[in-house]
DNA sequence: TATGAATGAGTCTTCATTCAT
DNA sequence: TATGAATGAAGACTCATTCAT
């Protein structure tokens, strides 16, 4: 009535901080209406249902990193096939792209830790796998190469499989104990480190 | 009635189905006394409330984890003290002690199962992190003699933080995702490479 | 909006849709605006509230009906006064009554439905007693005039009022399991006889 | 607590008086507790929800009038096997059991209105329908009897369900309009001529 | 004519919890 | 030890209705 859609957004804004308090099942439809100053019944005149209103808050968010994934694994995989490249490149490459998720990442910053720690009963309770399907193509690409350059056996599906979950952790991780955006970039300095060393040693010959 | 404590191992048992199946939040205390054939006031006889039911269940598991936890630490630090020694019996040590931490683990499979994915709501929300706590001495004496030996700067405490939840992530992910202990097992040697790799990364001089 | 009332005759349409699948009562308001692809508000600037609407579908079927009814009674008693006549054509005269009582109620089929199953919580939950009502006089008159002619006392009130009914009844029945016009005319005829015989039962003498 | 499931009783009679005065939908639960002064709750401890209510205040007289009714076709259907017998006889049984069944249809007499003309929306809304199957059955044999020895043929199915449904709709009316169980019965004794006769005429020889 | 927004009371139902017995 | 009974608040959701625009 005020002006555009004023009343949804407040939900909206109430709604995000009532889900963060006290998760997806512990949020309470009246509670989030009394403090957005308005009847259940303006709830429901802009969301079909609870998941509905859920959807709304942490959708555009979840579509936004599914597509920078997708972009990057796509670039990795084109990568692969033109400049079987240097391995400098490579590393000065991740941090780039470490740089651009970590900013997406961080501007929904709240967003991201309802998905990740509070949406248990909602249908993003496992969205982490989804993100684990979209880089295990492009992770498996990528050691099939290195593994043929380096003459060694490609590592079993079980450990890319896990190699994915833990480099996608390290995002987790960081952004579930970091708030800040360049503190959290400056460690991920090391981390990535850590996790191409560990990423190398699944090719060392086993003789050695 | 029938012997001593029948009835509550009965709730006990259901209880503990009813939390996996629907999470701390979603379980509901008349449905557990129902499948255990008991009134809601024979559960407040032996538990005071939700929440103590909940610790009941897991106490016992978490108490001997981190009772185990603990002892791997003291040893580790007795070990570093003494003998300042041979790396390879070190990759053998840890071997031993993944052997164990995960037996333990998978002794209380499902209790492990409730801690880490379906305590949202109770206080075990962040259960993980006591470990981390636990784990924390250890890593950070290790650092330090490592990085006096090799004649390099310390890790910062943030990165050394970091380290700890990888490793501990492993087992978390392992648990969650492989039911067999065995191939638990297999799977983790593959993982312990890449994660003393990384360790080891840490500690390399930056001018190489 | 586009030509005349087109709006008002979708409504209209839904509406009878709605309380057919539904009855009055369980009937949703919104959830004929929205079969009818217009708001709450629309509705309410065609008709004052919910039986304002279901008037609208009902009253012009039921005033048909009505009209009808009266019309037959009239008949009846006029060709009571004139020729107090042969039986032969009494049975020949029911049996057009009948083909046109059944025309009329079969050409708004599913009004009829409504307002004979689906009416409940609405001022036409009784309505049948209207149409004995009607009935009645008629009824009485020819019983009257009967009784006279056959030398026998007047049956009770009580025992018309049912006759009555029961002969409402066998419309009621007839349209309620036989959607068939034609099928509900050929049974109505082995109905009548059953119907006339009844009838005339009331009229033999006691000591017979 | 009072004394023996005094709140229940008080309940199913509030219960009652909240149906027959709204029907079953019309119904409020809260109304219901209010009424009966205790909160929602009590009435969870009680019944499942609100058709296992509406049942357990409609069932008993449900089934009396069920087992009733099956006796009766029984019994019928051994007078038949046994002694192919005199009219008068018949007639006299017939008296006899409207006068049981009125008996039993009084004995609940707002329950048999709840189930009658409240029950849109339960699953009780078509219940008459059960009692038409079970009187079929005795009816058609009779029937076929009657038409041997007539000489004429069976009258066709259709109808014979029919003449069930007016038999019965004679007691519902009856019922339904007239609350004196003496002048119900008088009453009926008009009817049981009325239908008597309406039988009758269906064996009658289309010739003639 | 009709919309979009909102109300407020109401729906049935479930919850954890209590307590006399 | 445990039951049976009950509380009271809250759950998500739907309702018919209103009204400024």
């Amino acid at each position: 009535m005020n002006n555009e859609h004023e009343t949804k957004e407040r939900l909206l804004e109430c709604a995000r901080a009532e889900f963060l308090e006290k998760g997806y099942q512990g949020a309470s439809l009246r509670s989030i209406c009394k403090k957005a100053g308005v009847t259940t019944g303006a709830l429901y005149f802009f969301f079909k249902d609870k998941e509905d209103l859920f959807d709304a808050i942490v959708e555009p968010t979840l579509e936004k990193v599914k597509a920078m994934s997708m972009q990057h694994v796509n670039q990795e995989l084109m990568a692969l096939q033109n400049v079987p490249g240097a391995e400098e490149d490579d590393m000065h490459d991740d941090r780039n792209a470490t740089e651009q998720i970590l900013h997406v990442l961080y501007s929904d910053y709240d967003i991201c830790q309802l998905l990740l720690t509070k949406s248990q009963g909602s249908k993003y309770e496992n969205c982490l796998d989804t993100f684990v399907d979209i880089f295990e193509t492009g992770q498996k690409a990528l050691a099939v190469e290195q593994a043929k350059q380096l003459g060694v056996p490609v590592p079993d599906d079980y450990t890319l499989h896990w190699v994915i979950h833990i480099q996608l952790d390290a995002y987790v991780h960081v952004l579930l104990h970091e708030p800040d955006e360049q503190k959290a970039l400056s460690h991920m300095d090391n981390v990535l480190t850590y996790l191409l060393s560990g990423w190398m040693a699944l090719f060392r010959k086993k003789s050695e």
